[in-house]
Order: structure tokens, then sequence, then C-alpha cells
DNA sequence: AGAAGAACACAACACTTGTTATATTCAACG
DNA sequence: CGTTGAATATAACAAGTGTTGTGTTCTTCT
């Protein structure tokens, strides 16, 4: 109980803030201090709402992923058959700002994932998620008969899980080489080379 | 002029020890000191063959590309025709032990590349190198006559570069997701869907 | 009005960091 | 020999870090 005071910061706006510093000046810079600035605000804000600066990027890694998720469940609203899969894809690649700075926020953290246990579990936890979604996705065609039995689905995500994750590290470090038309022409190539689904658009070059 | 003492630390031994601090212990713990510790030596050694630290590490880094890129010749020396293009993919990723600690420094500095300009142009350099590198052997195997003509080679060594930096981000990730066996099943899967890519077979035809 | 407590500010502590300046060692050479 | 200069050790500095403790506001409830 007890509403409370003026300004009222919560942990999401800290998290939001450390996003914010994280982006501009990188994660080596992201300190208590620069946070508390970004927030205009003092470390006391900060360290009431997180016991822990662990527990501060811990959440704020955590809630880059809920909302990841979130954008693409309202990317999936009402869509059915292969157009789920393309949906899926288009949230995770980094084809507008919000998920260039979603990714930029990712591939900050994985360096320290690999030598912190917690964060790393954060991590995978991700990569499962968008492994079961697309999982999902492959078997609910399958059983549609818009795919073949044969294949193995889980299989099949894992390497649609790298393809996308291999863009999005690409294009965090070389921009230029991964422009929005070329990511989603990698992406639909591979479907159709892949699976044989058709595209969209115009028939293109991918006959052997 | 002047041959020297005791043990004459050079600058590849410095980034080296630096290697390994960042695998043991993560980047953020690899000091000055904890690196001149590594060397059994004082910070001494460190700050007299590098000025500054951004100097060493982004020597640690050139270092570790060149590393690869010898490697990747060493994998390529007397080999011809498709094989070629399955050598440079099998020295990029983390199939062996060797691959993976060099997997696993190399996304410790993805973070800091994305703040540091030189960090990121090294970055650039290798991903350049390994796309210049399947762009030309798809050329070559479109002079051969192995591959369609219509096919654009720069795109589809994009591809592959996303793909296998997926296969290796995954892997960095989530191990266990990615075992060996997956990690080449998932790129063979590809060469053959996508270009068609017969399983190893010989044939005699003459070079060039 | 008064009490309570949440939300925040502020200051200080104990470390660690990168960097620099100054000593020390010791093989090579005139 | 003594001198030189590269290679390393040592010590110190200023700045920044996360963390902790103690005030200060200010709303809400009784």
């Amino acid at each position: 109980m007890a509403r409370v005071a003026g300004r009222m910061i919560t942990r999401e706006e800290v998290a939001e803030a450390a996003w914010r510093v994280i982006l501009r000046d990188g994660l080596p810079k992201a300190s208590m201090r620069a946070i508390a600035t970004e927030l205009k605000a003092t470390t006391g804000v900060v360290t009431y709402h997180f016991h822990d600066k662990a527990e501060l990027l811990l959440f704020a890694l955590d809630r880059l992923g809920t909302a990841i998720v979130r954008d693409m469940d309202a990317a999936l609203a009402g869509v059915t058959g292969v157009e789920r899969v393309r949906r899926i894809l288009r949230t995770t690649l980094p084809l507008g700002p919000r998920e260039v700075a979603g990714w930029r926020l990712w591939m900050s953290f994985v360096g320290l994932a690999l030598s912190d246990k917690e964060l790393r579990d954060e991590h995978q936890r991700r990569l499962e998620i968008l492994n079961g979604r697309l999982e999902f996705e492959i078997r609910a065609l399958q059983a549609r008969g818009d795919l073949s039995a044969g294949i193995d689905a889980r299989h099949e995500a894992d390497a649609l899980v790298a393809l996308s994750d291999g863009i999005g590290l690409g294009y965090t470090l070389r921009p230029k080489a991964y422009p929005p038309e070329k990511q989603w022409a990698i992406v639909e190539g591979y479907l159709t080379s892949r699976f044989g689904l058709p595209q969209p658009r115009r028939r293109g070059a991918a006959r052997r």
C-alpha cells in the first residue's frame, strides 16, 4: 500500500535509462552514476530499486527480452499460415530502428554473458523462446500440409535462428553490408530454397 | 643491434596472456595487472610493449584475426573446387576447441566494438575478409561451371557469412544446442538446398 | 495535526583501474 | 673495465567504481 511522491521512478524507467546510456556510450561507461544522471536523479534512486548492479543489468536484459516477445506477439495477432514464420523473423531481424537498438543492446551484453552465468541464462532463455516459437510454427505448417512431414522441425528452427542471429550480428558490426532489403532477401531466399515456400512478391533468381 | 636479456617477453606473448585472462575471467577482469600476473611479470612489461591498454586490446584482436586467416590458408592448401568452400566454413565454425576459443574471444570483444571505432574496424575487416574469400570461391565455382552463372556471388557470400556467424554466436551462448555435428548439418543442408552442391565426391577435372 | 514510511539526495568508504615516473637489472659493445 | 640501452620491476597518483549509511522530502493514513 501507500501511493507515493513526486517523481516516482520505477524499475522499468531505471532499466530504460540504462539502455540509453549503453546505446550512447557503451556498456563499460554505464556506471551507476551515469545511469542516475541519465534519469536526472542520483545514485540513491538506482540503489533503492536495485540491490546490486548485477541485478540491474539482469533486469535490463530481462526486460529487453520480454519487450521483444511482446513485439512478436503483436506482430502475430490474427496472422495464420506461412506468414507467421515471416512475421517472427521480421521482429527479430534488425529491420527498423527499434530492432536495431535491441540488437545493439543484446550484443553489448554478449561479452559479459560469457563470464556471468545469470546473464548467460537470460540469453539462452531468449534463444530458446525464439527457437521454440519457430519450431512450433514449422510443426503447424506440417500439420497443415504446407510443409513436408519428413523435415526435422527442431533442426530447421535451429538453422533459422542461426541465420537470423547471424544477420543481426553482421548488421551490428557492418550495418552497410546488411541493409533491410538484403536482410530480407537472405531470409526469403533461404525459405524458398529450403522449404519451397512461395514468395509473396515477384519471383526471383533462386532457381539452381 | 642489441640482443637482450633474461626472459624477453614479446608483444605476441602479452596478447596471448590477455587471451587467456579474457577466456578464463572475462574481458572486464582483464586489467593490466591481471595480464601482467598471467605473464608472471609486472605491469612494467605491459606498459613497455604497449603505450595504451586500447593498443593492447586492438593488437590482441588483430592477432586473433590473423591467426584465423592463417588457419584458413592452411586448410585450403592443395584443395580445389567445392571442397574449398567447405574448408573455409570449417575453419570459421566453432567445431574444435581452438575455434571455440577464438569465438569466445571474438564475442567478448563485440560489446566493446560497438562503442570503440578501432575495434569495430578490426571486426569489420575480419568479416570482409571472410566474405571476400567466400565470394571469390563462389565466382570460381561459377567459372568452373559447378554453379549457375546467374546467382549473385556477393549476396550468397553475405548469406553464408551470416549463417556461419549465427552458428558461432549460437554456440557461444548455447553450446549444447549447436554441437559440431549439428553445426555441420546446418551448413551442409544449406549448401545442398541452396546450391545443390553434392555430398563430397572426387572429380578429376583439370584445374583452372 | 502528527506519525510513518516510501522515494530520493548526499557524502563517504574501500577498492580497482589505467597511467606515469622512477628505479633496477643485465646482456652487448667499445 | 665501464658505458649504454633495452627489458623489467616498483611505487605512486588521480580518477572512477560499486556499495553503504545517513539525512531529507513529501505523500498518505490515522
